[in-house]
Parts: structure tokens; sequence; C-alpha cells
DNA sequence: GTCTATAACGCGATAGAC
DNA sequence: GTCTATCGCGTTATAGAC
């Protein structure tokens, strides 16, 4: 995050195409994910042949590291460059950002797929993403640490633990969501979520599972 | 979910033949998703040509959708079929199942992978997933009624949110965590995740967040 | 900078021998 | 039930005209 931006290009209108080939590609890793998604239907959507694409982008491969980090730089903007709102402010943001992204379907599509795709082996965008989830986990690691510095203190574990279910439970949703978008509020269950876990960092209540073994890693079957 | 077992399959060696491929197909599936794998890597794996698993299964779609619903009968039977537990044992076998999972990161992708990949347009196992994800809820759902009936009168909508963040919460984990082992205890972080929404629901608190406007969908732009 | 043409390859699926 | 062979198509990428 935080890259310089590099404009080694030359004419503004080459730059504009550029552009408008990052959007299209965009729409179409994120419809039909990154293996799924083609050169020709890139082309075809910009009105112009496949070979155009790759003398602006070198290969699909790169395209689609240019895709991701266009998107981050554009969408991420305010929040990694301009100001990072801290401690209590980023979870509002958090919250308002559940609420906009159920505006946008696309977007939020094309993360789930490709994040999810990254996983498999040699992908092209996996390196992006470990990036991209070490430093958001490290942003709200950082707000739960102001938060708690003024009202007090909090196991490293605990802080650890919460920013990632935050993270996890936004992406989580978003998947469910876009299986059946009438199944859940995304907006709302995000911010239910976000609000759960932020006050059992604040206030930490006693386990509501004890009772029972809990800890050990059995030979229980079920997936889920 | 609880469909019968068909068996209208003929002899007894190629049973052990089919469940060979279904394997395989489960292991390169998970590795590469649908789309990347191939019936040839399948093929290779059990020692055969890409024809001989067509001749079993027909076409690469219809052997997906017969790994899905193997996979299923195979890891949720003692869920589904056997002993559905309710009520608060219900979160604690979520709990252990998040820890079981750290042993086996093969299924865990290859759930992750595929449950992602099928939001895309037309995809062979989004009916799958769909119907997936609306069942768990429903048990998830299910055991917060009961815990409720206990204690006290909660909100339907906020059952609702719980439980579909329970399940979002575990799947957007697994992804962190086939990214990058080494950043997070799959088991401990969904152990303190499930504990803090179930702890929300029981005993809900004041919101955390409150003292700004949050819940407008304004025009926010990070994706997260 | 964009095109046409083509190379080189891999895919899923089918046909038919054994 | 598994094989070989092949069809037909789509893919990324390259070469060279304009």
């Amino acid at each position: 995050m935080t890259e310089q931006r590099r404009q080694p290009r030359s004419r503004p209108e080459t730059l504009a195409r550029r552009r408008d080939i990052l959007d299209a590609a965009t729409e179409i890793f994120g419809a039909k994910g990154f293996t799924g998604g083609t050169l020709q239907e890139i082309a075809d959507q910009v009105g112009m042949t496949h070979a155009g694409i790759l003398h602006h982008f070198g290969s699909k491969d790169a395209l689609l590291l240019e895709v991701l980090a266009h998107r981050d730089q554009t969408d991420v903007a305010d929040l990694a460059e301009q100001h990072i709102p801290d401690g209590m402010d980023l979870f509002r943001h958090l919250v308002r950002t559940a609420f906009a992204n159920a505006q946008r379907p696309g977007i939020v599509q094309a993360y789930a797929v490709l994040s999810a795709e990254s996983v498999t082996s040699d992908h092209p965008g996996r390196a992006f993403f470990q990036k991209r989830y070490e430093t958001l986990r490290g942003e709200v690691a950082h707000a739960f640490a102001v938060v708690c510095a003024e009202r007090g203190i909090t196991e490293p574990d605990t802080v650890a633990d919460a920013a990632t279910a935050i993270l996890a439970v936004m992406d989580g949703l978003q998947v469910q969501w876009l299986l059946d978008p009438t199944a859940l509020d995304l907006g709302r269950a995000s911010q239910f979520a976000i609000e759960a876990i932020v006050a059992s960092v604040l206030e930490p209540v006693p386990s509501p599972l004890a009772g029972s073994a809990v800890i050990s890693a059995d030979q229980s079957r079920s997936t889920v």
C-alpha cells in the first residue's frame, strides 16, 4: 500500500484507454474470476481486439496485478493515504463501508471472487491479497490498541483475533449476500457483527460456551 | 441436505473407482478451483485417461456436483443426519470444527475456493452453495432460538444477523488462514468471534460505536 | 496504437476398438 | 470399463502490416 504512483507512460489519450481497459477487466474478472474471464471478453467491452490489450499490459497476469493495484489506490485512497480513521472512528468507517458496499455488488464480487481464487496454487494475485490482509489487520489492530489504551489493558492475542475476525466477517457476509441478496442485509449484519466483536474486546464476557471441553482439536468431521 | 443415498450403480468395484475419482477431483478442484482444474489432472491422479472419467460422470459439471454432494454427505453426516447438536451445543460443535479444520487445509480450501467461485455467473455449483448456506443459517438460527427461549426474548433480526455472521466469520477466517497460516490461529480466532457474537445476542450491549451517524449508506469509497 | 493473421497449445467431449 | 484417436473450439501470446 502507499505505492508511488508510477507514470512512465506517454500520451494522455493512451492513459485514458488504459483506464477503460482496467475498468472493463475489473468487471469481467469480477463476474467470471481471473481464470474464467478472458482477454477476448475484456477486449469486446472496450471495443478492440485482445491483441490490443496485450500491447498495453503485456500479459493477462500483469493485467490482473494492475487491476488490483488500480482498484486499491482508487478505493482505499482516502483510507490509506489521505486520512486513516483511527480508534473508534475506524470501526464506524468499516460499518459505513459495508452499507455502501450493498450499493455496488460489482466491486464486492470482484474482491470476493479474486481473493478466494488467489489462495489456489501459484495464482498471480496471491501476493497482493496476502499483503492486503496483512495491512488491513494491522490497521484494525492499531485502532483496537487506541481504544484499549483509553479504557484498559487487553490481551495482545485478543486484539489480533478481533482484528482478523472483523475483516473475516465482512468478507464472509459478502459471499453469502452475493449468493442470495435477499437472505441478509449486508450493512445491518456487518454492523451487528462488528459491534459484537468490538464490545467483547472492550468488556470481555465470560465464555458463554463454558461447561464442556471445547478447546481440543478432536476428531470432529463436520466441515462447515 | 438429508438426501437419500442413491445407489443405482452396478458393480462394487466400480463404486470404489468412482470414489477414487471423487477424492481426486476434490483435491484438484480445491487446489485450482473448478475452472482452473482439469479432467486431465484428475485422471492422472487416479491413473487413467480423462475419457475414463467422463465415462463415469458424463461431464465436468456433473462431476463437480457429485463432488459437492459426496463431501457433504461424508463430512456433515453426523451433523445433518445423525444428531444435530442443538442450542449451546451447536456453538461448541462449530468451535470444535474450526479447531479440527486447522488440521485439514485441503478440505478447507476446497470449500473456500468453490463457494466463492460459485457466485460467478452460471457456475454449476451456485445452487448447491445457495442451499447449503440457507440450511446452515437455519440450523444456527434454531440453536439461537433454543438458547434464547431459555433466557429471554431476542429480536428475530438479531438472531438472523448473528446466525449469518457466525457462518461468515468462520468462512472469512479460513480465507485469511489459507493465504497465510502463520497470520492467525484458525481455531482460536473462530472461538473468539463465535463467543463474541453469541454473548452479544444473550446479553445485548449498547452500541460501542454510538456517537456519530453510522447507519446511512453514504458515499464512502473504501472497499475493504 | 490498433489491427489481422497465425502460432502453439489445452480444453471438454465424442466415437469406436478392445 | 478403459483405452486411443480425434474433433471442434477457445485460449494466450506473437509477428508484422498499416
